[in-house]
DNA sequence: TTTTTTATATAAACACTGTTTAGTAAGTTT
DNA sequence: AAACTTACTAAACAGTGTTTATATAAAAAA
């Protein structure tokens, strides 16, 4: 009768309507201040009504979570093109660098905020979007190993070690601990440091 | 008369009653969960009084976060006895590890959170703890490159992308971005991608 | 078609939060 | 003793996330 389909898919629209409203007071205002209420007037619903739709703040927010892991994904992916293995490696350091900077409250929800973890810390689907994305970075640093970059260690702890001086850089920076060293031409020194540290890495 | 001279010490020791109870708080439950009431629960006044010795609760915990930072230099300061300038700065960076694992409530005022940056904008002795900081790697790293090491690339260059890596290291781990690799053998993954940085880097 | 059941939405309340205001009581000075 | 100053707080304000009881509208069963 299609009914219960109807029903499935004015629930779905609804989901969405929320997921939109949170997104955009999210991007505009950060973790924070987006509350509930918030959200609820934008979509002129009560704030209960969205605790049909969401368990709490957290659930709500993981949706986020998966969508902007989904883009990431999608810009650090356009690196395919580039032939050589290192220099496919040292792109996608400038496209991390990139979504970070232009996508800094989803760069935080992603990486450093407590929130999405906590809640959810038994499942296991948590862990997939940051899975994929750490297996994009794998797959380039393995092909950078086979041509004897990375004295031979392993690929994951190559990755992680790649990962953790993109992630430094970028925080530091987002959380604005290097204004200590002046507020001007910050993402010069950020770009130096960048091209020192693929220097290290080059054979 | 030495009235005077009394009140004043009776107000600074209303302060360090206030910031010790701070401290305990925050420590046991984190910055989110450390309220105002709470404080003045264990200090048995009204949490209107601690509004009377600190503007609010920014400036409260800025004075943790300098506090912080004393104690890490304190840690890190230990490596002089290394005579090797390298193998200072490599034994500089496991303190680093050592001090955020060990302190991470206090490593995320000083390196991640929003708050203590927010208020106080526009005063210059904000940086000064973290500008001291910066300058004793920049010291280590300075010798370093003296030696040949890091490219002959200028020193906060070095310094900054030596930083970065150690903050990403530890960040990824403390906000537990690690655990889709598994939840076991953590700081051993920590360890290996430690040493290979430190390869990399090595003569 | 009428009654019963089910799904959807909300007003109001609960238990919190940081912060401000107005007022009290004690201590100090004149 | 009267005037003034300081230390303190009860109560309120404006928020927050979340829950509960209630009302309404839609669907199913009678």
């Amino acid at each position: 009768m299609g009914l219960t389909e109807r029903k499935e898919r004015e629930k779905e629209e609804m989901r969405q309507k929320i997921l939109d409203a949170a997104r955009h007071l999210f991007l505009e205002v950060g973790y924070e201040k987006t509350s509930i209420r918030g959200i609820a007037e934008i979509i002129e619903y009560s704030p209960a009504t969205i605790y049909l739709y969401y368990k709490d703040k957290n659930e709500l927010l993981f949706s986020l979570h998966e969508e902007a892991f989904l883009k990431m994904m999608a810009e650090l992916g356009q690196v395919v093109s580039i032939k050589d293995s290192f220099e496919r490696l040292v792109e996608m350091g400038r496209k991390y660098i990139k979504y970070a900077l232009e996508n800094p409250e989803m760069y935080d929800l992603m990486f450093i905020m407590a929130a999405p973890m906590e809640t959810l810390e038994c499942r296991e689907e948590i862990w997939e979007d940051g899975k994929k994305c750490f297996g994009l970075l794998q797959v380039v640093v393995g092909e950078c190993i086979k041509e004897g970059y990375f004295n031979g260690k392993d690929t994951e702890t190559a990755s992680l070690t790649v990962w953790a001086y993109m992630h430094g850089l970028v925080t530091i920076y987002l959380k604005n601990r290097l204004n200590f060293l002046g507020t001007d031409h910050q993402q010069e020194r950020m770009n130096r440091s960048f091209e020192l540290f693929i220097e290290m890495f080059r054979k």
